[in-house]
DNA sequence: TCCTTATTTTAGGCTTTCCTAAATTATTGT
DNA sequence: ACAATAATTTAGGAAAGCCTAAAATAAGGA
């Protein structure tokens, strides 16, 4: 009964994935914009995802998706494939931290188990991807993150950068240059509510920097 | 006016590409077998193909297909993709001589040219691929072949084995325990016209073979 | 509460790639 | 040369993914 999922598919999932891990649903618009297609393209495919058997989310009408544990199955090995991917690409072909991504978006739905467990291996069996993300396990476990957004501290706390997001390749390269990589311990010094512009300081860069809402939602940190 | 070729269009002119060097022409039938689809199917395709601009093949109704210059640069693209994965995942990831040729057929579509790039670098530049057949070049030039089909051979002649096809995996594991592998030098003892068998002989191994023409087919030799 | 606005869904349509069945054209043996 | 057979093409249709425009629904402010 297990009807074999198009790659499309798997960058959906992959995308309410990532949605409902900081939301309890997803919405088509969040969707939409994400994947940069039309709302009610989006629409179409969640309904179509929710009538597969077994259904791969759970949707109701004007309230957003969630994955069901088969969807989250799906979602979980392409997030494997491309974090290793990211990693590989990186350490075994030279790629740079602002390349990899968009090469493993494409891999990711191409390489076999085989490929996976190959790369994977050779890589030392990683549990933490380029930017510092768990890899979900060879049995697709994730282990339970306690680092907070940067987007969320306040003056005064400091902590260690664990992981940034790796979506966009221009902002991958600011983060590097400023020294906002994973290990990097930082300080939050001012905070200005209405721009939710932070103020921080960068120890290893011995460096103060301040950085706008775009910046510090996609840095995740470990308190004290 | 240059439109991005898809997967498939990649697909449908590597056959014909491969077709064509036995052939001067390729027919619906033969790509229809290979692809395993029905012949509606790809003459459905070959009209789109030929209608776009500027075509990538050359069609006449009833009288097979050839390829353009753009499709066979098309074609050469691809088959360069698969033959340098072919190495890379043999070499590098660990894959047996039978397991790859699967893996590179997905790939091969999805590869950027900076991975192209990187890992043509990393083995080298090599100007041949695992079975021995020529890797066409970064500027897409293929050097021209003076080998001859084993299939043509007569008792008599010797040669040495210089490529084998990569189509079959099953074909490939009795090749490589047969020790009938690129280098290998052979002569031909006996020649049964009937079912064309050729009854010859492998230095290397010390042994003797019978090859009905299912496997003869599939090796190429440098005569003397 | 009720009306305006934003979001989502439906309807209808397009492209790509495949299918089967029927029609057409080419080939071949006599 | 021509009839039988084989190969190819046409016709009609399906599924996956996308689109725009219009309709429906939900949310928020007055
Ligand atoms: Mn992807
Ligand atoms: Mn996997
Ligand atoms: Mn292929
Ligand atoms: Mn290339």
């Amino acid at each position: 009964m297990e009807s074999p999922v198009s790659e499309r598919v798997e960058d959906y999932l992959k995308v309410i994935y990532s949605l409902t891990t900081e939301d309890e649903r997803a919405s088509t618009g969040e969707i939409a914009r994400v994947l940069q297609i039309s709302p009610a393209s989006v629409t179409d495919m969640i309904q179509r995802l929710a009538a597969e058997n077994p259904p791969l989310v759970d949707y109701r009408k004007h309230q957003g998706v969630g994955l069901t544990e088969e969807g989250e199955k799906v979602a979980l090995e392409t997030l494997r494939h491309h974090r290793l991917l990211e990693l590989f690409l990186h350490e075994l072909l030279g790629y740079s931290w602002d390349q990899v991504h968009e090469e493993a978006d494409r891999l990711e739905h191409v390489i076999s188990e085989y490929f996976e467990e190959r790369i994977s291996e050779v890589l030392g069996d990683p549990e933490k991807g380029l930017y510092g993300e768990p890899i979900p396990s060879e049995e697709l476990h994730v282990p339970v993150r306690e680092d907070i957004c940067l987007h969320d501290m306040r003056p005064g706390q400091r902590g260690v950068i664990q992981s940034v997001k790796d979506d966009d390749p221009g902002l991958l390269q600011y983060l590097q240059t400023n020294g906002l990589v994973p290990g990097a311990r930082i300080e939050v010094l001012d905070y200005s509510p209405y721009d939710n512009n932070l103020h921080i300081r960068v120890k290893e860069h011995d460096q103060e920097i301040v950085l706008g809402a775009a910046v510090t939602a996609q840095i995740f940190v470990d308190l004290q």
